[in-house]
DNA sequence: TAGAATTGCGCAATCGTTTACGCAAAATTC
DNA sequence: GAATTTTGCGTAAACGATTGCGCAATTCTA
């Protein structure tokens, strides 16, 4: 019982042959005959081996290890990103390796350091809101390994992407408004630094421009994901002379802060003010009315990224691959006039 | 610029030394002199080394990585702890690596082995619900790997572990309902398989008991962690002859589901019926009314977790330790009757 | 049936580090 | 100043698996 732990040679000598026919019947090797391949199979479950991978890791000169890079594990959005990869990857035989940025470039540069030393067979990343360089990713392409961005993505380097098309999702979350009847339609920003936030706005300008409503300068606010400065911005707009009567968030907390405060000031959503997030985090579907929001297929981000990434991997596409997803808009009650939802009916 | 790694025997050839020199200054040997070591460091640096872990590990015989397993990695608890395990193990330079077993057995036992074959330093688990067989980590300990259960853990094998106070938590949380005036209060279990919904039943028991409140056999309920269950469950309750004024829950997510039959149903919460969910998800602030819940620390658990792990990865402290954190009944709506509050202030 | 191709497997180098051992030179002890 | 200890570093053997090369034995080709 004591952890000794048993080699090829073990199963060489045990079977009075040598290493190398044990590595080439426990691989499959065609060059090795069915019958000693199964002797082989017979020993190594007899003596319970289990393969080394580190040795095999550094013969092959990679792992079989996929290392991925996150602000933060613990955001719903990422760690079902991260499950979705997890899942997809498993089917090949490679595990996952996480790391998190906290949002901060130094950290990033550090974990990408960090994973190539781990000999990682690639990365999955989505960088951090800081990063505007990107020498430490350019540094994994050159090194030839894998590299996969999501959600976060970055236009100036040619690297495979998976992301949701946040255009098209804040455009259906607009129309979707629109057809409800709502013609007064604010926007939530996120950081315009960011290329989804970018992007969002942009879908929402089109929706606006293509059913000919116009925006006013103050409808457009940039605000952080956090239900406070939702709440705050939200006082902002209703105090102007034309208030709004739709609000379409980038975020569902700044989304919700906003449902927050218009419940508080006898607001009715949405009769009086339509609301809609971006996200569909789960807390959406449990709030009073529900929310509408944009999903982000989180969890098909992920199972794409790992698809692109061991394409990559096993070397059928060397060239770089920029996948959009479509976005679901999940819609709730937040967003249609209940007199509206009845005639539906 | 292409991908051509350096080794120490590079370093070692341009200065004229031997390779062993170089990984022992590499490594702060005190057999080496200062300007050797500062040599070294110097052409490393200039030849943009950078150590290969797997070499490293191999020789080592286990790598600078510590394996986690949970049953989803995208459940807030859990990447909360593997948060947690992420900050804490990081800061003595190792790196986590995740496995999900979906609630089921064989993942687990598959998940064990490779982490076991990619020679992981140690392994921090929170065991499926299935899981009432224990050969894969008994496999892990007669290897000598540390190993450290959190949350989800098992009595009858002695190895280290780390979990709330669950009797605790539900004991506070029936105390408080009783200080706010509840009396019949009912009790949702969890699968009493489950040590920790046995212990939060205790709780429920014990604290009932020391208040002298009788427990009707009606009042006690088994009942998944699931929004629908939940209003289930509590229609049946508030149908009883004699329906209970408080429940307490050993999921938030079945608390919900009391909260929705109870408000679609005309009760007042809390002041008709008081609830209390377990789990502080994040969800629970955001409802109407919020819910007051019982945190269970998943941060904290986490870090306590790689710390007890390191611990033991540094031969300080090989015998097992218990820890048990104490959980904290975070106060919120759904359990405090309005003129009480008041009354209070 | 001679020559070519294929099959089955052993030899030995290799991946990049670490580390026990040993030895000379320098430093210390008495 | 001889004996001992310490310092500084080189030699070489691991760690466990993979794989190019080569060589017999077998099968196929013509």
């Amino acid at each position: 019982m004591k952890g000794k732990k048993t080699t090829i040679h073990e199963i060489a000598k045990a079977l009075n042959t040598t290493a190398s026919t044990v590595s080439r019947a426990l691989n499959n090797n065609p060059r090795i005959s069915e019958e000693t391949r199964n002797k082989v199979l017979k020993m190594a479950e007899k003596l319970g081996y289990e393969p080394n991978t580190m040795a095999a890791s550094l013969r092959r000169g990679h792992s079989k290890i996929i290392g991925i890079i996150v602000p933060y594990a613990d955001r719903i959005f990422f760690s079902s990103v991260i499950r979705g990869i997890e899942e997809e990857v498993k089917k090949s035989g490679y595990n996952v390796i996480i790391c998190q940025s906290y949002e901060k470039i130094e950290n990033e540069v550090d974990d990408v350091n960090a994973l190539m030393a781990a000999q990682v067979a690639g990365i999955i990343i989505s960088i951090s809101r800081e990063t505007n360089k990107y020498d430490h990713l350019k540094k994994v392409m050159n090194k030839n390994k894998p590299l996969v961005l999501f959600d976060r993505t970055a236009e100036t380097i040619n690297t495979s992407s998976v992301a949701i098309d946040d255009f098209q999702g804040a455009y259906s979350a607009v129309n979707h408004l629109i057809e409800n009847g709502f013609k007064q339609i604010a926007f939530f920003s996120g950081n315009k630094k960011v290329s989804i936030f970018r992007e969002r706005f942009r879908g929402y300008q089109a929706a606006m421009r293509d059913n000919n409503l116009l925006i006013p300068d103050e409808y457009i606010i940039e605000v952080p994901s956090d239900v406070d400065q939702g709440k705050l911005v939200t006082q902002q707009l209703m105090s102007l002379p034309n208030p709004p009567d739709a609000i379409c968030s980038s975020s569902d907390f700044s989304a919700l802060g906003a449902i927050k405060w218009l419940k508080e000031n006898n607001f009715k959503v949405p009769d009086d003010v339509g609301v809609i997030g971006f996200g569909n985090d789960p807390f959406t579907q449990y709030l009073e009315p529900t929310m509408t929001s944009v999903d982000q297929k989180s969890k098909d981000m992920g199972k794409t990224a790992a698809q692109v990434l061991l394409e990559q991997l096993e070397g059928k596409n060397s060239i770089a691959r920029k996948v959009l997803l479509s976005p679901e808009l999940i819609i709730r009650d937040s967003s249609q006039k209940l007199a509206i939802k009845k005639a539906a009916v």
